[in-house]
RNA sequence: GCCGAAGUGGUGGAAUGGCAUACACGAUGGUCUCAAAAACCAUUAAGCGUAAGCUUGUGUGGGUUCGACUCCCACCUUCGGCACCA
């Protein structure tokens, strides 16, 4: 029985000999010793999880596009991958299956390798960097022990989710509806000693060097300036009634002072229980407190939900006037930002308003509106925009901006506060009490205290034979072989930290590791890091706009401060993929809407689903997957395939003649290249820059049914259109280019020949036509010599027969013209 | 809730102040074939009309403009992030 080959083309055969090919002539290695005409392409490196979907595929496919057309434009391109190999997927596994979290992730690492060659992305494998294995996390903790030495790596309280039946703490994501995922009991807030990294340092560098990512994508600049979140104001000192104490409140509307009719405060202010000691109600007052203190921060800060609050029966004295104003505890306050106190002023603040009115708080109109005066009692919403000052002393009758600056002023003077700037950002929490990550290196010791491991003896490794309770208590705190050791200092009997590092911090400075990945007696070679970095395009999700982009930013700042590197910025350009949705949402195993490319690469081979995957949308995009249109790439590379395989006996020598084609398709060729070189460079438009290539296709195509206008002419019109078509799918679809390119009687990869330039000449036209609207709506179409002169334009315009039904006798109020496209003309 | 983004045919999308729906998917009809697949050809926003053509139409409502998917204001819906998922 002879089985017939339905493929369109020969995939199977194709893509293994030319990645073997690109691999013998070392495409993609890249000796970095050499810098000259460098560009680093940067794919985020992925958390290595067990199946790789096609939303995965298109980061790596997108890289990969950017590295070829690189290539093919002459720069030395280094585009390595690694794997962000600490986390807590691989530690649940390790609870629930009892497999290790080293072999889990080794093992992932080798599937999602071989998936990568599925795929057809090329990289540099001798730069692979892992992160969880010892050669790298060394230099984690070597960085954690630089910021220590400086200052920036502290130790403080912080409150975490604690789930008192399993005794652990959990991630946010373990945390379903306030319950536990793993025994549902109701999850509370507990007071832990925590690592921080002191990034609030650099809160305005952070903000300030946002001006110097020229090629960032402004929303992720502008979400990163939101989450800096500067603000500029006052810190008052409100003095307790009947105590030394004073409570230290940050405003940035000082000119609302007198209006503050309470003071709240979160119910995790360091003076809470002091100021409630010794009331007949502190019992009653506590249980509140605690109540507030275990709802979900997002809960409490969302402005829809019921504030809470409690009346501490404790007043203060504002110093504008000597008032006594009470002090309440509220829900709606958070310890992490500002002072954790606010003035509270219901009349021009929304939040305190609902309060006021909950709580029948007085509101008192301190600012009014000019045009339309205000009365407390019959105010709907609080009043927050610039006014008069009233009910405010010597202040009244300026306008409240310029109160702003003269209460400021009055404050400093008296000295009864001081401007001071405020950052939403918080210090970054870094400890985890988990076991997969890197360990803090850190020795208590009884006499020296808190000793950092020195450099001499890191890496400080991670014990591999643990047990691992069902409850998810980390096991590093029970392995007796880890902890206790001896101070580096006194040689005493000390123990070690057991928190490990939020994986954060292994992927904020992992690109400085690719450029020279095997030293084991430096991080990274200064000098070679230098030359390769800044990161010339940045590739990754916009999920990471955030914090792991900021984070990194704060390492390589820090990393210069302490002259390691020379530059301050570690991503030139960068770009945020969109997401691939299936039935409209992200794919997720959990969801059960995962398309695997396993099988549609067995069916239709990698560059199809490349094709299809650079296709279906702007990359910026999030986009919604179709099988079918799979079909669709595949049935193109076909055409493409019997084009070039078959263009030459193919042609009929009689038919339609219409030599005008020939020209057309010449200038259709340059077109295209012009097009596609700019979809490339002016930005990641792969999808238009594909639907132009067909256009070229579908031309050739059309242009071959024509009888030749002239032989020789017309055969190198041809080979040139079908030469183009192939060069420009390279990049996009690289293994069918290859072979395509060979069988064009090519000798080198198709990657070394040059990206193609266009020729001006060529695409000069004869004739425009040129869209006529009367009135703004499209009337005619005329068909113009390029380069008409204006008079000539509209003499052809107005004797169009078309349009001379619109336009005669009518006065004719405009003629607008827009060269070598439009004219409107305008009646009345 | 706060911050960010997006809403265009049956579907993915194109057009960033100038022809709305390029390119593709799907669908329908046809050619080839014993048949199917593949390939090729034609039609495909809606409504009206025999036709030439006309009218409406880019989430909703308003505005700016000779001209708006594009700019401005308000609203609605969906998606991403919100600091222990990475």
């Amino acid at each position: 029985m002879i089985i017939e080959d339905t493929r369109l083309f020969p995939y199977d055969d194709i893509e293994p000999k030319w990645q073997k090919f690109w691999q013998d002539i070392r495409l993609t290695s890249v000796d970095t010793a050499d810098a000259r005409n460098k560009y680093y392409c940067l794919m985020m490196f992925p958390y290595p999880s067990a199946a790789l979907h096609v939303g995965h595929g298109r980061n790596y496919i997108i890289g990969d596009v950017v590295a070829r057309y690189k290539m093919m434009r002459g720069f030395k391109v280094l585009s390595p991958m690694g794997f962000d190999a600490f986390g807590l997927p691989a530690e649940n596994a390790a609870i629930k299956g009892g497999i290790p979290p080293k072999t889990s992730t080794l093992n992932n690492i080798k599937k999602m390798k071989s998936q990568f060659a599925d795929w057809g992305v090329g990289y540099d494998w001798d730069k692979e960097v892992i992160s969880c294995l010892p050669d790298y996390y060394k230099w984690t903790q070597w960085i954690f022990v630089k910021l220590y030495e400086k200052g920036l790596a502290y130790k403080k309280k912080a409150f975490v989710n604690w789930c008192p039946s399993c005794k652990t703490v959990l991630a946010n994501e373990q945390v379903v509806e306030g319950k536990c995922e793993r025994c549902s009991t109701e999850v509370n807030q507990k007071d832990l000693e925590q690592w921080f990294f002191r990034i609030t340092n650099y809160a305005d560098r952070l903000l300030k060097d946002l001006d110097k990512l020229t090629e960032w994508p402004e929303r992720v600049k502008i979400m990163q300036k939101n989450w800096i979140g500067r603000s500029d104001g006052v810190e008052i000192d409100f003095k307790i009634e009947g105590s030394e104490d004073i409570l230290k409140c940050f405003t940035t509307r000082i000119d609302t002072i007198y209006g503050a009719t309470f003071l709240a405060l979160a119910p995790e202010h360091p003076l809470v229980p002091k100021l409630i000691k010794g009331s007949k109600d502190e019992a009653a007052l506590l249980k509140c407190v605690q109540k507030m203190r275990d709802e979900s921060k997002i809960e409490r800060s969302a402005t829809d939900v019921e504030k809470e609050g409690i009346f501490t029966g404790r007043y203060v004295i504002n110093p504008v006037n000597n008032e006594k104003i009470p002090v309440w505890i509220a829900n709606y306050i958070l310890m992490e930002y500002g002072t954790g106190a606010i003035m509270a002023v219901p009349a021009h603040d929304q939040r305190d308003f609902e309060f006021a009115k909950k709580y029948d708080l007085p509101i008192r109109v301190v600012i009014d509106d000019p045009k339309d005066p205000l009365d407390a009692g019959a105010m709907k919403t609080s009043y927050e925009a610039v006014g008069v000052m009233v009910n405010s002393g010597q202040f009244n009758g300026l306008s409240s901006d310029v109160s702003l600056e003269k209460i400021a002023d009055h404050f400093e003077e008296k000295k009864l506060g001081k401007r001071a700037v405020q950052y939403k950002l918080r210090d970054w929490l870094i400890s985890r009490q988990r076991y997969w990550g890197a360990p803090i290196p850190i020795i208590y010791c009884p006499k020296c205290g808190i000793v950092p491991v020195p450099e001499k003896d890191l890496p400080v490794i991670l014990p591999e034979d643990v047990e691992f309770r069902p409850t998810g208590e980390s096991p590093l705190k029970l392995s007796k072989d880890f902890v206790n050791t001896k101070c580096p200092v006194c040689g005493a009997a000390a123990t070690r930290e057991t928190d490990t590092m939020d994986t954060f911090v292994d992927s904020s400075w992992y690109y400085l590791r690719y450029i020279t990945p095997h030293l084991n007696d430096k991080p990274f070679d200064k000098e070679t890091v230098n030359k390769w970095l800044p990161v010339d395009q940045y590739i990754g999700g916009v999920e990471h706009a955030i914090l792991h982009l900021l984070y990194s930013r704060f390492i390589t700042k820090f990393l210069k401060d302490i002259d390691a590197i020379g530059f301050d910025e570690p991503f030139k350009n960068l770009f945020t993929q969109g997401m691939i949705t299936k039935n409209g949402i992200k794919m997720s195993k959990s969801k059960g809407n995962v398309v695997a490319p396993d099988e549609l690469i067995k069916k239709y081979g990698a560059d199809t689903v490349r094709l299809y995957t650079l296709f279906i949308g702007p990359p910026e995009k999030d986009a919604e997957w179709s099988d079918r249109g799979v079909e669709g790439a595949y049935r193109f590379l076909g055409r493409v395939w019997r084009l070039v395989l078959g263009y030459k006996d193919n042609r009929p020598s009689a038919g339609k003649t219409d030599p005008k084609k020939w020209d057309a398709l010449k200038r259709k060729t340059h077109q295209t290249i012009k097009k596609v070189t700019e979809d490339l460079d002016g930005g990641f438009h792969f999808n238009t820059a594909i639907s132009s290539i067909m256009e070229l296709v579908n031309e050739t195509y059309d242009c071959m049914g024509q009888a030749a206008k002239d032989d020789k002419a017309s055969e190198d019109i041809l080979t040139e259109a079908v030469q183009t078509v192939v060069i420009l799918l390279s990049p996009f679809v690289p293994n069918i280019s290859e072979e395509m390119w060979q069988r064009l009687g090519k000798k080198n990869s198709i990657f070394k020949a040059g990206w193609p330039v266009c020729d001006k000449s060529a695409m000069v036209e004869e004739s425009l036509t040129i869209v006529v609207q009367v009135n703004g709506k499209v009337r005619s179409r005329i068909e113009v010599p390029s380069g008409i002169a204006e008079e000539k334009l509209k003499e052809a315009v107005l004797t169009d027969v078309k349009i001379k039904s619109f336009v005669d006798g009518k006065d004719i109020k405009d003629f607008i013209i827009v060269p070598n496209k439009l004219v409107n003309i305008v009646i009345r």
